[in-house]
DNA sequence: GCGGAATTCTAGCGGGTGTTAGAATTTTCG
DNA sequence: CGAAAATTCTAACACCCGCTAGAATTCCGC
């Protein structure tokens, strides 16, 4: 259905290789045969990215020392650069993992519609699937919508490729719904989107698990955005 | 009518100021003193001000050096403390500035409404509102929506009054709303809110006035949110 | 358990940070 | 004008940053 792969930990193969993300920096250089390393440090590896990932949400770019991150990672910060080239790349690497994650998991939900979902139920299935990527251990995705904004500019140009196919995504969904006839004409289909992607991506900083379902909370949101606040014109009650 | 009040005067000693509500340059007063006693300070405050709003914008907090701010403002780092207390009090002041000049803009909207308005209207004007405060001259009001989340805690926890009590404006004009029976009953008015808030204040983020005209872009915002982008259900003509 | 490779740590280098004291300069006004 | 006050600058301090080299340690097939 609509599961996310669990994120518990890989207990498998020697290499838990990150979905089909960007290739790892090369980083051939090390000594040694030119086999891949061990699983040893792939763990750590993802120990460093998780706690970057979670470290760059909460103090931002900038604002994140390579010894929080250490910290975090239970190592110490000069270690971090056997794993990564720079604060930057780690960064990268973060923002990637974020993006591609929302992607998949929207991409995937939709594409386990039946064949026949109309367009507007498309676009429902798609903003809830964006929201539980956010939500539901969703420590890059946040990061990623997060600090993008930081981001140094040459880091932030060569994210945009990314994220312009994933909006593209959205465009041709919203389209869609609009060759359909679903949505009302005189809609601004470019602030529509953009508009989404606000709210939604805004839930980040205020969602608070504990106030009520996330299966609610989804559906509502994408209610919202579908109909909007106001009652259907014809049962409105007028009162004196 | 709109007229702001100049800026307060401040002849007194050279301790830096509490916190002054939002104020805006008066932009022509020539040098030479007349009624306006001692403008002087207040003016190089008023530019190092700017230019820190700006750069915050920018580069963030953590990201933005005293010397960027000073460079901006043409003076040396060390004379911005002739004026702030630290850089932390300057983004305060900053960030304070910023949500008290959207919080005034919307209730100087609704309140020169027509007294009959509805409640629907008024969230429409309230959202026109709060988006021309952001988008137009907003140096102040996008940098305090983009780096809210970016302050030392402290900052965030002294702030987070300010932000209640704006809040409070709009779940009370929604609640409003609800009562005239003009909102749609199962709408969650929280959720609906937060929505509302990332939606708007996302737009400095990607609006572009070079693409079209604001007035246009505010009405067709404050139309999303309000009607949603679906077709009324009504005139939906379904497609074989 | 040995030995070499893989991984982590230690210690430090430049450089840039916010901040401050006091000198230098400008402004104000009798 | 000239002196006092207001404002800005200079120069430095103490600290922390990202990053690196090389020593120290851990891992792992033999």
């Amino acid at each position: 259905m609509n599961e996310e792969q669990p994120t518990t930990t890989n207990p498998s193969p020697p290499v838990p290789e990150p979905p089909d993300l960007a290739a790892r920096p090369a980083r051939g250089s090390l000594p040694g045969n030119g086999a891949d390393a061990g699983p040893k440090s792939e763990r750590t590896r993802q120990r460093i990215l998780d706690a970057a990932a979670r470290t760059f949400r909460d103090k931002g770019f900038a604002g994140t020392t390579l010894n929080d991150i250490a910290v975090a990672a239970r190592l110490r910060a000069g270690s971090i650069y056997y794993h990564f080239d720079s604060k930057e790349r780690l960064l990268e690497e973060v923002l990637d993992i974020g993006i591609a994650r929302v992607s998949a998991a929207v991409r995937r939900a939709i594409e386990a519609l039946p064949q026949e979902t109309s367009p507007a139920d498309r676009i429902r299935t798609g903003i809830e699937a964006h929201l539980r990527s956010l939500l539901y251990h969703g420590e890059y995705t946040s990061a990623s919508f997060r600090i993008f904004g930081q981001a140094p500019p040459d880091v932030r140009t060569r994210m945009l490729s990314r994220r312009r196919a994933y909006a593209d995504d959205w465009r041709r969904m919203l389209q869609d719904a609009r060759a359909a006839g679903e949505l009302h004409p005189d809609r601004d289909l470019a602030l529509a989107r953009m508009f989404l992607f606000g709210a939604l991506n805004w839930s980040v900083e205020w969602y608070d698990p504990e106030k009520g379902s996330l299966d609610d909370f989804v559906r509502e949101a994408a209610e919202t955005f579908l109909h909007g606040i106001l009652a259907p014109p014809n049962e409105a009650a007028p009162v004196a």
